[in-house]
DNA sequence: ATAATTTGGTAATTATAAATATCAACTTTT
DNA sequence: AAAAGTTGATATTTATAATTACCAAATTAT
């Protein structure tokens, strides 16, 4: 049986702007906009500079919150784990792909870090991207790394 | 051309006590037990309670450092990677393996850190496994998912 | 038009992981 | 048998990652 998703339903529309993000998760609007910079996260953005925030990224947050918290891993911690995530079996890279991707020679932080406009990614938004949005949830990570292997 | 090595030039034979060790790495006494203690090292002991470290635990030691020093990845951190080691495919484990198995199931410690004489590897010296042996140095962990999830 | 919010930046603070110091009991070496 | 080194454990110190506080300028909403 199929049901249609009202607009608060969808985990990923972007409806929150960064104050209500930051009262959400119980933290600073300064620590929210670090995170991003480190590259754990990315905000949608319209046309403006402001960002808003979906249901699925509070959720990618408060795992981040865990890591850090509960789990003690450092962010440096999080984008070298992020790193190992395989995008170009995700993306169906070529061996050739890979020879020219910084991504996927780096394993201190996430491919999605990486400018990528000259590279197989070309201008999609990683936002957008399984490789970016999947793995978000504590111990999916190992669960991929295990399902690729085989 | 083959040529025999001589006892120093072996880097797996335990030559260096605890303090020797301490030395070379700068670092106190009690820093390698608490490596030891959070399962990032497995130095040799003889029939003794006595630690031994060979050239190539400093390596591996060398390349923790830097983790921690430079990388800034704390020993949570570290540990988690390790867990993200694929032993399941090292050890040709059976899909039935896996599933009895603790250390298949985490993404928080190593699996050298579990107990193991009711799975797969038995008795085996995690010391002297490929999972624990191989992937010391630094990038190497990214290398080996690659090459495993071709 | 005015008010409220967000922006990006620096500087200061807080929390805590990592490392050290110290100890008596136990091993190993000479 | 004495000396040197190691063990494990607790308590303390240090270093610094993570967070917050504050700012003027820009943006968005009412």
């Amino acid at each position: 049986m199929i049901t249609e998703l009202n607009e608060t339903e969808n985990i990923n529309l972007p409806l929150f702007p960064i104050s209500s993000a930051a009262k959400i998760l119980d933290i600073s609007v300064h620590t929210l906009r670090m995170y991003e910079k480190e590259g754990l996260i990315i905000p949608f953005k319209k046309e403006s500079s402001h960002r808003l925030y979906s249901k699925a990224d509070i959720d990618r947050l408060i795992c981040i919150r865990k890591a850090i918290n509960e789990s003690k891993i450092s962010i440096a911690g999080i984008k070298s784990i992020y790193s190992l995530i395989p995008c170009w079996e995700i993306t169906k890279c070529t061996k050739n792909d890979r020879e020219i991707c910084e991504a996927f020679n780096s394993h201190t932080k996430p491919c999605w870090t990486f400018e990528h406009s000259n590279n197989p990614c070309g201008e999609k938004d990683c936002r957008l991207c399984d490789v970016y949005s999947l793995y978000s949830e504590c111990g999916k990570i190992k669960e991929l790394i295990t399902n690729c292997v085989k």
